[in-house]
DNA sequence: CAGGTTACCGGAAACGATTCCAACAATCCA
DNA sequence: TGGATTGTTGGAATCGTTTCCGGTAACCTG
């Protein structure tokens, strides 16, 4: 059998004796049609095998249903999340999700929400890698396309709307129970403060402090990633120094593999030789020994809420809307160990 | 300022005063085009403002540089570093990817692949959720083009490459580890049996026990799930018959989390009251107190070539072809505290 | 200087759909 | 009975590209 071309709409209106447009508004269920069009529309639809062409189909509706999603890393489970929980609501809005991952780099930033944008996807969910770039703004501006911004801060794209976490709490949540066990060598290793929820991080950390008339300590550590790496090598810093601190809050899952490779290698233990948080919920904190306590968040509600807005927007309901969702602490055993009082 | 329409290529050509089709051949950079021409052409693009539309593009050239991905569920590690892997690669070759998540059901598999089909991706790569699923395998089938399979086997589809894991191999080792420390009451809390990973474990499992004279034990547990519950539920399930296992081998990272969960409620320790082994490494496995052994593989790598062997076959030289990647066991604490003999 | 390349360019036909507009028949109302 | 209305249809333009085909002018060759 030889390669069959695909059929098209138009084999389809030839074989049922009917006009193009005809085919077209049966697809489409236009009002305008009677029931034996429809009959015959169908019935020529399986003999000839069509298929429609969604290519063509947006070209012409100037609407292609696909999102862009663009973030650093889609192998860090934080964002792997937020893509599962954004792909489900905007599938079942029938839309598509368009994937592209920046490895951290402003450039490809720019270049991929060009490519999208170049694609003509309908909106774009993203988590840029630098909040501060030029060219990755200008980009986001000349899109034209409704933006949800996840946990980001890029000022002056007011036409965005924005789902973030509410870090500062949780933050101070931690630091005041660290406070309250009696710990005052407390560490941040927080990760680049060009990203917001590093900021943010580190503005409820300082809060707690001074809420308590307590000037912060010097031990915020702003790392130049949110890789394990980073992690490992901030935490030998800290305790390579004169006075090493009591308790260590990692700013994140990727910090906390590092701060643990660390504390093995310097032969400390979490919990009982050095008081530990993390950031954001992973298999590793519920089981480790002991039991690290955790700021939590709803990563996969993120994106959903993220879709949510997008769809929202692009149905052009009204203008754009921030969304502050909530993180809480989940007290463990590596910040009960210890005694310090 | 009003709403400016876009710039296309006949604005471009009317600015340069040239026809359509010379500005189409500067863009692609045809050689039939003086320099003349090429520079006025540039001139007017930026003049204009002009972005090229990658749909009309894609509908007369007749491929849309897009790469379909279809697993069961990103936010599973070991999906996302396949994912990352691959969208690196292709994206090095002007691709872009686009994801969808199948949640495991064979339904959504042949939705999704049927909409890749429709939205005319030049190529697919994925891994169903069913192999045996008539449907999915009509779909595939009814595709025309290029796929690869990831870590899954579908009779019948010989047009497809594949690149798998030899899990068997990694499975062997596992299980001679044990066996040589004395173990034999070992159990595998395998998966769903109808994917590949789930049929070569168990058979490196059968094997190993085999290839000494001994009859495999009765512990081999098909769940329905990769889930951390069917984890959960089935180690519970291990522990309440008669005879409680000496060893465990989880199979993938989710079942490893409901294994420890499992182990915890139990109040027993990996490791002293029972060896642990898993497959996939993740920091969860490293960090573990005690460290677990695991039967590891590159994910990421296979993402890599995933993407290449896509690549090699669209680029039309060679048929289908099929990679096995290798696992390798490190060995960790928690098969080493234990004596047996 | 005739004939044949060569280099470059413009016009028009695709790609496969949607949508506007005009046309026609049948129905309704006065 | 005539005009307006309603319901249904076909034809053609359009979305923004790529590509084929033919034509012109300049160049070389003998």
């Amino acid at each position: 059998m030889g390669q069959q071309r695909e059929a098209t709409m138009k084999d389809v209106a030839e074989h049922a004796g009917v006009a193009l447009s005809s085919v077209s508004r049966v697809l489409n269920d236009h009002p305008d049609v009677s029931t034996q069009m429809k009959a015959d529309v169908h019935d020529a639809i399986l003999a000839v095998g069509y298929e429609p062409n969604l290519l063509a189909s947006s070209l012409r509706r100037g609407s292609t249903k696909t999102i862009g999603f663009l973030a650093s890393d889609i192998s860090n489970p934080l964002f792997a999340e937020i893509a599962l929980g954004a792909e489900r609501r905007l599938d079942d809005a029938g839309y598509t999700m368009v994937l592209a991952n920046s490895e951290g780099s402003g450039v490809r930033d720019e270049e991929m929400i060009r490519l999208f944008r170049w694609r003509r996807t309908d909106g774009l969910i993203v988590s840029v890698s630098d909040e501060k770039r030029e060219g990755t703004l200008t980009e986001l501006a000349r899109l034209g396309e409704p933006i949800v911004l996840i946990d980001r801060d890029v000022k002056g794209l007011d036409a965005a709307s924005a789902v973030a976490s509410d870090h500062a709490s949780g933050m101070r949540a931690a630091v005041d129970h660290l406070l309250d066990l009696g710990h005052s060598k407390i560490a941040l290793i927080a990760g680049p403060r060009s990203l917001r929820p590093v900021r943010e991080r580190s503005r409820g950390f300082r809060k707690s402090f001074r809420a308590r008339g307590l000037e912060p300590p010097k031990f915020l550590v702003e790392t130049g990633s949110f890789s394990a790496n980073s992690g490992e090598e901030a935490t030998l810093e800290l305790f390579s120094s004169g006075i090493p601190p009591t308790a260590i809050i990692a700013g994140g899952n990727l910090l906390l593999t590092g701060v643990l490779r660390a504390l093995r290698h310097l032969n400390l233990a979490a919990g009982s030789d050095v008081a530990l948080v993390s950031c954001d919920e992973v298999p590793l904190a519920e089981l480790h020994t002991p039991p690290i306590t955790v700021i939590e968040r709803d990563a996969v509600r993120m994106g959903e809420l993220a879709a949510e807005l997008l769809l929202e927007r692009m149905g052009n309901d009204g203008a754009a809307r921030r969304i502050l969702l909530p993180t809480s602490l989940v007290i463990r055993d590596s910040t009960r160990l210890m005694t310090l009082k």
